[in-house]
Order: C-alpha cells, then structure tokens, then sequence
DNA sequence: CAGATAGCATTTGTCTGAGAAATCAACTTC
DNA sequence: GAAGTTGATTTCTCAGACAAATGCTATCTG
C-alpha cells in the first residue's frame, strides 16, 4: 500500500507548524524567538534543565542540544550552578541568519530597521562597486534571470521576493569575497523578511524593478562608479518604501548627507 | 586546608592546553579548526558519531552538541542516513567571532587576508564617520583609554594588541548601530589574530599609534569626513604593515582607486 | 563579633544504553 | 521496466545515572 503520509501530523503536533526538521532546531527557534523579542531579557535565567524540558515535554538532551546552538550564536551562555543565562544583547551574533530572522519574524522596533538599512547604505554600494569589476558571466546571468522573475511574479508574492533575494545575493558573491558573501546570508534572509514586513501593512505601491535593472546594467557594463551609486539609489528607494511615519534622530546624519549632498 | 588547585591536570590532559573549559567546546574548537584549515572540505563526511566519538574518547552526547554547535555556525549540515558533511564555504558563518577566531589560528590565505581588510575598508571609514556623530564622553573615555594602554605596552605584547582590540571595539560600539556592533565581535577578534600574524614574521618597524590618534582627534572633535579620512588612511597603513610580498591581483580595482584618487 | 572554612545543595556537564525515525539502496513483483 | 517493498544505516530522541563545579550556609576559631 503505498503510504501517503499526511505530512506529519503529530499527536501532540504543535511544534512542526512550521517546516522545522529537528526537535532541537525547533526548541533552538522557540528559545531564540523567545530571546530576541524581549521576552526573555538579557540577564534572564532560564529554567533549569530538567524542569524546561519537562515542560517542553522532551528529553534532557534534545533541550540541551538547543541551548547549545543558542550558545553558538551568543544568545545564551551556560554556566554550572549559576545556570544558563540570556547574554547581553552586544554578544549576539545579530548577523546570524537564523538569529537575524528571528529579529525579523516579530515586529522589528524602529532601530533596528533603521540599523539594518544604515548597514546596507555602508555595504552594498561598495558591493556593487567591487561586483561591477570582478562579476563573471555566471553572475551575470545569474542576477538577470533573478530580475526577470521578480518582473514576472512581482514582490506582492512569495516567488518574487525570492527572486529578489537571489538578485542581491548573487550581486554579493560576484564580489569574490568570502566574508562579504558571509554577509549575504544574513543580511539576505532580513532583507527577505523585510520586504514580507513592508507588505503586512499594505501592497507596495512602487515598482522597484526599474532600479534594480539600473544596478544591473551599471555591473554589466562593469562601470564601478555607476554601479555604486544606483545601489546608493536603490537602497534610498528601498527605505521611503519602508511603511514608517518618522525615522529616528540622526537617521540622516554623518553617512547619507555624502550621498545626497 | 586550603586546596590550591593546579590549574586542571586532567590526567590524560591533551584537549585542555587552552583555556577551554567545557568538553563539547574543545571537540567542537577541533573540529572546527580542521574545517576552516581545510583538512576537512567542503563535502567531507565525517565519520559517524559512534565511530568518531570513540576515536575522540568521548560520549556520543558531547560529541553531538559540538557538532550541533558547529551546525549552528554554519560549517556542517547534519542528515540521516547520510551524515554529517562540511558544508560549502558560502554556508559558513565567517564573521561568526569563533570561526573567524579558528581562520587566524593558522596561516590565513593571501586571498583571506585581502577579503579582510576589503571588508574593513568598506566598513570602518564609515563607522568612524557616524561614531564622530554619535560618540558621547564615555566612549571617548575608553577609546583614550585603549590608545593610552596602547602606547604603554606597544602593539608587540599581548596587553598592546588587546588596547589595539578595545579601541576598534569601542569604536564600532560608538556607532549606536547593533549590526555593526555585532561586526565588533568578529572583526576585533580577527585584526587581533592578524596583529599577532604579524609579529610571527617581525616585530613591526613602524609605530601605528600616531593614525589611531588622528582618527581619535577626529570623532574627538565630531568631524565626521575627517574622521572617515583618517580612518582609511589607518587601515590603509595596516595593509601596508602585513608582511605580504605582493597581493593578489585586482586588489586595488575599484574601492581603492577611489581613495587613493 | 568577624572572618575563614568546611560541608551542603543545586545546576550544568558527561556517560551509557536503548529504541525511533528517516532515508538510501537493493530487491521483488506485476 | 516501473512501482512498490524490504532492509540496512545513520542520525535523532529518550531515559537514567553519576561527576564536576560553584554559590550558599552553618560552623568553627581568633
């Protein structure tokens, strides 16, 4: 009989909502989401081992394993006696994917898009600038394929915000960098849960495709100077597209007056 | 009587020389010291827990939170039936402190090192720029602080590289930016590796104090574009100090042009 | 009473052994 | 020859026990 499972029901089944594989990926998550939304502070000790996974209703090692991977990305930090503790927020790895997700799978507070975004004005113009001078055909080829199906599905659905994530990731790795392709993995999937944010308020209104070709044209041209300041432009765009009513102090203080002076 | 405790003896004492304090820590620092050095590619699976746990002489559950740390950081994915396999580069976590930290441990690549200081480049003119907009006194505090203890010790002992350490931190810190705080983690612990890199070779002839103050002065004194100037020339400094005999090519392509022109 | 000290309790860390779940490969069957 | 079945292998999860570290407290001592 050929067994069509009903993908994974689950008796006590409120844990694989998600695509989530593992048992300890899924409590590193819930921890993780727990964590960085605030509900758990920094300097917040979590529940005893044996207590947190009784709870959870697994085993001792499956939790285990879960702070563990917390710990890896300096959410946590474990000690005998004293317990496991919630790290200050300036040991978390925020550039993370995972953790970076996580940050954005709630409501992210106004500085922290504001943070993210003053990132991406510093790193990817001059991304773009490097990719300009050292992008293959492959990348080329790549990035347009990516473009045309953001033009197709548009960024209103899922497939278009993949396409355009591929875009900016493929832009990163024809920098040839590996740490700034490091970069792209996170600043990708926020980026990513960016654009998913924008359209919880309302349907973007502008199309940003014509900037993105922009920045394309300037790479294929292999014209550096060019492909820097059409990233500069896109990202700009990409801000005023962001459903925010007023941006914090000093938004436009040192870096974005180059720009726009 | 007062038990003085020598320092862990550990009778078949091998894993603790560093200061590693947990098992699973020092397996996961192993192991990952032998992917990031290339001993293990990308590709590579790695031996079964049973098998590889008693080669280890461990417990299979400490050698699974190791690996489950080094999957947290990107540098093995973990499947049934297949395996545990070293990840691509472009999964790996590089600006994750420890993987950066176990990068420098050996003998970085030319092409490493110069993806590096690119990213340095790229980000701390920058940062120095918005640190000079937003630094308060405390900041300034501790960054004076860091130079003092530098010029004390000189960057040729441990106690100089750390102030050299504390300053870009505090730097970075100034910036009021979380992702590129995050950076701090990472990047510190990684020009900390490099500046001991380079007393491997010589001590180093030139002192770097001078450029550290003139970037100091600038956020000092909240002047944003000379802030960002000095900080370029710093770095640019530092370049020049690798004992490197020649770069790759296409070194200077498109970023450097820029500020050298 | 002050301070050191020894013991106690609590929490994470490590080990062992067993079975469950997933999945790749070979085989069987129609 | 294709679809389904079985089997083997590997990670995943569970359970229970002991070890090690460490903060707390009561006790001893001057």
């Amino acid at each position: 009989m050929p067994v069509i499972k009903p993908d994974q029901v689950t008796a006590g089944g409120e844990r694989k909502n998600r695509k989530e594989l593992h048992l300890h990926s899924s409590i590193a998550r819930d921890l993780g989401l727990r964590i960085v939304s605030g509900r758990y502070r920094p300097g917040h000790v979590l529940a005893g081992e044996i207590e947190a996974s009784g709870q959870l209703k697994v085993s001792r090692s499956a939790y285990r394993e879960a702070v563990r991977m917390l710990a890896a990305k300096g959410l946590v930090q474990s000690r005998t006696r004293t317990g496991t503790r919630v790290s200050a927020v300036e040991q978390w790895h925020l550039l993370d994917p995972d953790v970076l997700a996580w940050v954005f799978a709630g409501e992210p507070e106004l500085e922290v898009l504001q943070g993210l975004f003053e990132l991406r004005t510093i790193i990817e113009p001059e991304a773009a600038a490097i990719a300009a001078a050292r992008r293959n055909d492959k990348n080329l080829e790549v990035m347009r394929n990516a473009l045309e199906r953001m033009g197709l599905h548009t960024v209103n659905v899922e497939a278009g915000r993949i396409a355009d994530r591929d875009f900016h990731s493929e832009l990163l790795r024809a920098t040839r960098n590996p740490f700034i392709i490091s970069l792209t993995n996170g600043v990708a999937a926020a980026v990513h849960a960016l654009t998913e944010f924008k359209q919880r308020e309302h349907a973007l209104k502008r199309d940003p495709l014509p900037e993105h070709w922009r920045v394309f044209e300037a790479i294929e041209a292999k014209d550096t100077e060019r492909a820097r300041t059409s990233m500069a432009e896109l990202i700009r765009l990409a801000i005023t597209d962001m459903p925010v009513k007023r941006w914090p102090d000093n938004w436009t203080d040192s870096r974005l007056v180059r720009d726009s002076g």
